[in-house]
DNA sequence: AACGCGTGGGT
DNA sequence: TACCCAAGCGT
């Protein structure tokens, strides 16, 4: 009978994918990578993570970089807040820790973007040090091995797990325990359809025994998107440059940039114009319509009308011109990349 | 505690 | 189509 700790850690030390944080226990090139994973599949951070490490190789070149080059680097992933959190962050450890990332509870949690999961992760992966790293993957796993039926959509779940991984987490080596858990969860003990036959941990899982491995976890539903309606304008001056503006610093898609952008509900088409005019202060002339935008956000759904206007006005009250060959140093989101490809490819 | 915050892939 | 899902965090 073989403990629970040894087969989880024997299976992934045998069966790890090889990933480009794997390669060592650099505890910068760990935090990166715990950041862009949050939410996020590992299929997706790689790229980013290869492009950013180049970019950003350093703390002190992360600290010093210019925001706007960090979003860049961060453009497509999304939750760009991460990558906002995660330069001051970078910026304390620079100025307060001398560089070095903390490797202890107090200080590591203290910083912008590092919660319980993260603080857990590096702490264990990078330093070694036993210490709970509780996401999604742990609780299911941990609810069909332990047989737990606490929701884990609700915020005091993380806890319940937390204490359980405290008892459970192997003192020899808390990353493979912790990494091994998070790994079984992406490879075996997956959210439909776990592959229990080929699980490592079978003969530990109460869920199975019970035949209850398809039910667990519960998790309970969230609500469902609201539609917003948006009237996006492409201006072109007669320089042949196009106007964008920078989104606010709070907020969805903070700091980012677009194409100007009217609230549907407030501006209609025939009032677009005006409504420009009074906005930017250049008077526009309408051309035609383009292709509609629809993107689903996680939490609402864009619907944008994407008309392309002319100005013979050169100085915007806001946002600026841009020539189109420029326009790459600006970090767009999605919907708004969108609009981009339409105006470089027309029809 | 509940909600805002992106995106791409799977069924 | 309409969900669900993924190495969460800040407010």
């Amino acid at each position: 009978m073989d403990l629970f700790q040894d087969d989880l850690i024997n299976w992934f030390q045998q069966e790890k994918r090889a990933l480009p944080w794997r390669e060592n226990q650099d505890p910068y090139r760990i935090w990166v990578s715990e950041i862009m994973l949050q939410q996020t599949k590992v299929d997706t951070v790689i790229p980013y993570f290869h492009r950013f490490m180049e970019r950003f190789p350093t703390i002190q070149s992360l600290a010093e970089a210019e925001e706007q080059d960090v979003l860049k680097a961060w453009e497509g992933l999304g939750y760009y807040s991460r990558a906002r959190n995660l330069q001051t962050a970078v910026r304390e450890v620079s100025e307060i820790y001398g560089g070095k990332v903390p490797d202890n509870v107090e200080e590591l949690g203290k910083l912008k973007g590092v919660g319980p999961y993260t603080k857990g992760a590096i702490l264990s992966i990078a330093y070694g040090i036993p210490q709970p790293a509780v996401d999604g993957n742990v609780m299911r796993v941990l609810s069909r091995i332990l047989l737990i039926t606490e929701d884990i959509a609700k915020p005091k779940a993380r806890k319940i797990f937390e204490a359980a991984v405290e008892e459970m987490i192997s003192q020899r080596n808390p990353s493979a325990f912790n990494q091994g858990l998070m790994e079984l969860g992406a490879l075996i003990c997956t959210p439909k359809k776990p592959a229990c036959l080929l699980c490592p941990v079978q003969s530990h899982c109460t869920a199975f025994k019970q035949g209850l491995q398809e039910e667990l976890p519960i998790k309970s539903k969230g609500k469902k998107q609201k539609t917003m309606p948006y009237l996006s304008v492409v201006v072109e001056n007669e320089q042949g440059e196009v106007l964008i503006e920078k989104r606010p610093e709070e907020g969805l898609l903070a700091n980012l940039w677009q194409f100007p952008m009217a609230d549907a509900t407030e501006v209609s088409m025939e009032q677009l114009a005006y409504w420009f005019g009074l906005e930017y202060g250049i008077a526009i002339k309408l051309e035609e319509t383009l292709q509609p935008v629809r993107h689903i956000f996680s939490h609402i759904i864009w619907e944008v009308i994407v008309l392309r206007a002319t100005t013979k006005d050169k100085v915007p009250e806001q946002g600026r011109f841009v020539a189109l060959s420029d326009i790459d140093d600006y970090p767009f989101p999605v919907p708004h990349q969108k609009i981009l490809q339409q105006i470089r490819i027309p029809e």
